[in-house]
DNA sequence: TGAAATGTTGGGGCG
DNA sequence: ACGCCCCAACATTTC
């Protein structure tokens, strides 16, 4: 068959030009139109948050350059858009990767029906973002995965191994069209607060497919070797730092997983692939049970008694809990766009146990401020923070801010970077300076409720308390 | 991918 | 040498 003469590229959570099955179909026709569309309006909810906007502005500008200035820019909704292209320049084909959000799939449904029907066009869709397709997966009985072990090892691990990257391709003849948006359009940087400058410089990212590459190569050359064990400290660099670039698809999973599987097999290989075991886990969630971000996915959490305190959710927000892992984690997420990942269990074990805040205020918080925001990654993990999640961490589980800042952030590290009023305090008292006598305090000019709050809960009294509250979940009546 | 309470063991001090 | 107490240190159970 021989190809169309103009194709369309829609660009979406895929904004790569390595390991791109539509774009290595898009440019078998004589001309491409890359597209990326900022679709605010069929997201709803789940239109991108502050932190997410800032990302992808820099990956569209490093894709634009990748594309010599030629990706064409829209706003609005997509289904509306494309057929307009569609017919307004003699378009023969469309191609775009799969996305697996709930709105994402209902759009992109309706588009592709209403595209098909038009004469004479080619309408293909590929996987680009996932290992294994979520319908792939099921149990014996046909019935989908609640487990991450058995879905792992017997679903996944024994179907089929995950694609081998494909290449970039040598040369892409694109156009640009004359309608199209410039990126300063699309306004994805905030104006006030100046906070997107604080957020950049303060970390190192370098927001391009390249920066993607550079950090998975980094990260196999050094931090994997000794991942299982240094992904608990946060203050050491041995996470691979790559979800916000597998978010936005500057970098597929499959070349992750590939690249990572070459290595000489050990537990901190295998950790690291089971890592991007729990991220296709989440979408597969998400797929089955649409309806992950909004309810709780064991329905027996419906009646749990939530207290909701504003000046509570506040404090949690701002990084002023007065309990120095919360507010550090906190800190780090408002002023990076990112938290390490023992510090987000953390930070999630205190809003909703210690203060009994429902787990969708969390995830609305992170849905803003997280570079990496993903609405499978974090409604899962929420979920799974809460109980109320699949294979979810048990209701009694309830994390000690203090014991896991002196378990994994022995000297502090963490906690002189992102709450400095506490630099001086000695290692002994950093994650608990209510526990300091007078002149520790003194020594390390600290006054309690003054330079840094006193903590607003009582460790052990909401811990008693969340026991309590959990108690109405604790019989396994009624899923 | 916890934490706290409770139970058990074994060594040292001491009468 | 023996019994007794104390209390780490570890193990088990419970939430």
């Amino acid at each position: 068959m021989s190809s169309p003469k103009k194709s369309i590229l829609w660009f979406r959570q895929d904004l790569r030009l390595i390991d791109n099955p539509a774009l290595l179909k898009a440019i078998e026709s004589e001309e491409v139109i890359p597209l990326y569309i900022l679709d605010d309006d069929n997201a709803g909810k789940w239109k991108m948050g502050g932190a997410s906007r800032v990302w992808l502005h820099h990956a569209l500008d490093d894709l634009n350059k990748q594309l010599d200035g030629k990706l064409n820019l829209y706003q609005g909704k997509a289904d509306d858009i494309i057929p307009h292209l569609v017919s307004e320049y003699d378009v023969g084909a469309i191609h775009w990767n799969r996305c697996y959000e709930p709105w994402r799939i209902n759009r992109d449904t309706g588009l592709k029906s209403a595209l098909t029907s038009t004469e004479g066009l080619l309408v293909k869709t590929y996987n680009a973002s996932l290992l294994w397709e979520p319908w792939e997966i099921a149990k014996k009985d046909g019935t989908p995965y609640r487990v991450f072990t058995p879905y792992y090892r017997k679903g996944c691990l024994n179907a089929h191994p995950p694609a081998e990257p494909k290449p970039k391709p040598n040369n892409i003849n694109a156009t640009k069209l004359p309608c199209s948006l410039t990126l300063e359009a699309l306004s994805l940087l905030p104006t006030k607060p100046a906070w997107h400058q604080t957020i950049m410089s303060l970390d190192d990212w370098d927001i391009s497919e390249q920066g993607a590459h550079d950090r998975l190569n980094d990260f196999l050359d050094n931090g994997i070797n000794s991942y299982r064990q240094g992904r608990d400290f946060p203050a050491m660099k041995s996470v691979s730092g790559l979800s916000p670039y597998l978010h936005f698809g500057q970098i597929s999973p499959h070349t992750v997983w590939q690249a990572a599987s070459k290595l000489e097999a050990d537990k901190n290989r295998d950790h690291f692939l089971s890592e991007l075991g729990w991220r296709e886990f989440s979408y597969y969630l998400l797929y089955h049970f649409p309806t992950l971000p909004h309810d709780n996915f064991q329905a027996k959490f419906n009646d749990f008694p939530w207290q909701d305190d504003d000046g509570w959710l506040r404090a949690w927000q701002q990084g002023k809990t007065g309990v120095p892992m919360v507010d550090a984690g906190m800190r780090q997420l408002w002023q990076t766009g990112y938290m390490h990942n023992r510090v987000r269990m953390i930070v999630g074990s205190f809003l909703i146990k210690n203060l009994l805040i429902n787990w969708r205020h969390g995830q609305d918080w992170f849905w803003d401020c997280l570079f990496d925001a993903d609405l499978a990654s974090n409604a899962a993990s929420w979920q799974w923070v809460a109980g109320s999640g699949a294979d979810a961490a048990p209701y009694f589980r309830i994390f000690n801010p203090v014991t896991q800042g002196q378990k994994f952030d022995p000297n502090g590290d963490y906690i002189r970077q992102y709450v400095p009023e506490l630099k001086d305090m000695p290692n002994k008292y950093i994650h608990c300076p209510w526990e300091a006598d007078f002149s520790t305090l003194r020594e390390a000019n600290v006054m309690l409720g003054k330079t840094y709050p006193s903590p607003i809960v009582d460790l052990k009294e909401s811990r008693q308390r969340a026991l309590e509250a959990y108690q109405v979940v604790k019989s396994d009546s009624a899923a």
